[in-house]
DNA sequence: TGTGTGCAACATGTATACAATTTAAGGCAA
DNA sequence: TTGCCTTAAATTGTATACATGTTGCACACA
């Protein structure tokens, strides 16, 4: 019971950064974390130290905890190492996959199309860092996992706002996404391992577009006067 | 002091894990770590669980905290996935070093080079560990740096024999692995990025070759018979 | 007004007592 | 002897009190 709280506490904080209801750099503190979810410090200090060994934290010496940020030089790293991570943790996806993971991999992707049907962005979003976390476990290699559960907490994040697509042509990228997990899965059961590799190149420049997009949106229009509506709902 | 204490602590238990003091899949005892570094149970809980973070230990519910171990499937993700690991750290390193890291690099190197030349191998593996250690602190890439972190750890507990050459014809490796850490540190310096993947891939295959005969040592001979000396010495 | 210093409030770090769980041993029946 | 149940010892998990360090504000002084 007590356990079970702590567990849950783990999960929700994990789940609270990874759809920025936690914000980088915000602090987490102890006193009122352990208030919150009904456990003393010490539990909760050691849950921090397990997010901070998972990458979503950075403890400092008598300051604290912080969701880890995403400042510029991290987003050239995030843009520059994933496609690396991704495409050499699907071939070995295919190589290592045992069937029961296959079978959990449908069963999270049967969750994350529901989510988009139902126009709902956060679940969607997190049903998708499932997906792709269990993609990790299949690859069975400990080394990389690090790196992906790294990639895949940023990844998340900066996707938040993916799923909630603002036009129609973005629905259709959504969709688009939904049916290259379907390839995927097929790719790794039969364990096609080239065919999984591109399938995951093709499912990155897809979302690398549109993250893209969202930390350098398109310029504010030249024009120095505010059209009447926009000011008008200032 | 206490502080100190903590922290010296953990770089004890990190150096004893690396040197195999303490081998694969030993129990970490609380109560008697805490007494032996003078700290309480709390403070050194923290300890292990930073220690789980880095990958040095597994920590399991109500169970404890074990060196993590170094199984055949380790194995084998270890010899796949190191060089690219490797290579692309020194292509990061070799573009985003600074120029104090370069001096660090080659302090690092001349402390490897005196242990060496003293035939202190357990020094010389430590150092080893630190040379490599700053190159990806200098690829300043979050995501891949735990990946290289992990890779150390069993680099450096699989090369303990490494530096303690048996034979002239091993002498001379260790040798060449000195002379390669040099050509590095020029390349990177000079930020000559193909001469420096090329190099830490021609280091890799010097290590693995001479690791890969510690896990699969020459075999026994074929004849039933014991000789006589090693009989007499039982 | 700007700067530095000291104190108070607050947050983090540590020790210790107690609770819960696991492990091992002992004893009993089949 | 073997298997299993009970129970005690050992080990891990949690709460709490206290120690230490940090932060921000008030106030003095240039």
């Amino acid at each position: 019971m007590t356990q079970n709280r702590k567990s849950q506490c783990l999960d929700t904080i994990r789940q609270q950064i990874l759809s920025l209801a936690l914000p980088p750099g915000s602090d987490l503190d102890e006193t009122k974390l352990g208030a919150e979810f009904g456990i003393s410090r010490t539990p909760l200090r050691e849950v921090l130290q397990k997010l901070a060994g998972e990458g979503y934290v950075d403890i400092t010496q008598n300051k604290g905890a912080k969701v880890v940020s995403m400042d510029m030089a991290v987003m050239r790293s995030f843009f520059q190492t994933a496609p690396l991570v991704y495409a050499n943790i699907a071939r070995l996806a295919c190589e290592n996959r045992s069937l029961p993971q296959v079978k959990a991999l449908k069963t999270s992707q049967q969750h994350f199309k529901k989510a988009t049907l139902n126009h709902d962005p956060a679940q969607a979003a997190m049903h998708n860092h499932q997906f792709h976390q269990i993609i990790g476990d299949m690859s069975q290699n400990c080394y990389l996992i690090p790196s992906l559960q790294r990639m895949l907490i940023d990844h998340t994040r900066l996707s938040q706002t993916f799923y909630r697509p603002a036009s129609l042509a973005e629905s259709v990228l959504v969709r688009q996404a939904c049916d290259q997990h379907d390839d995927m899965i097929t790719a790794i059961e039969d364990q096609q391992v080239e065919a999984a590799v591109a399938l995951t190149l093709q499912h990155w420049a897809l979302s690398q577009d549109r993250m893209e997009r969202f930390v350098r949106p398109d310029p504010l229009p030249v024009e120095l006067t505010i059209p009447k509506e926009t000011a008008h709902a200032i």
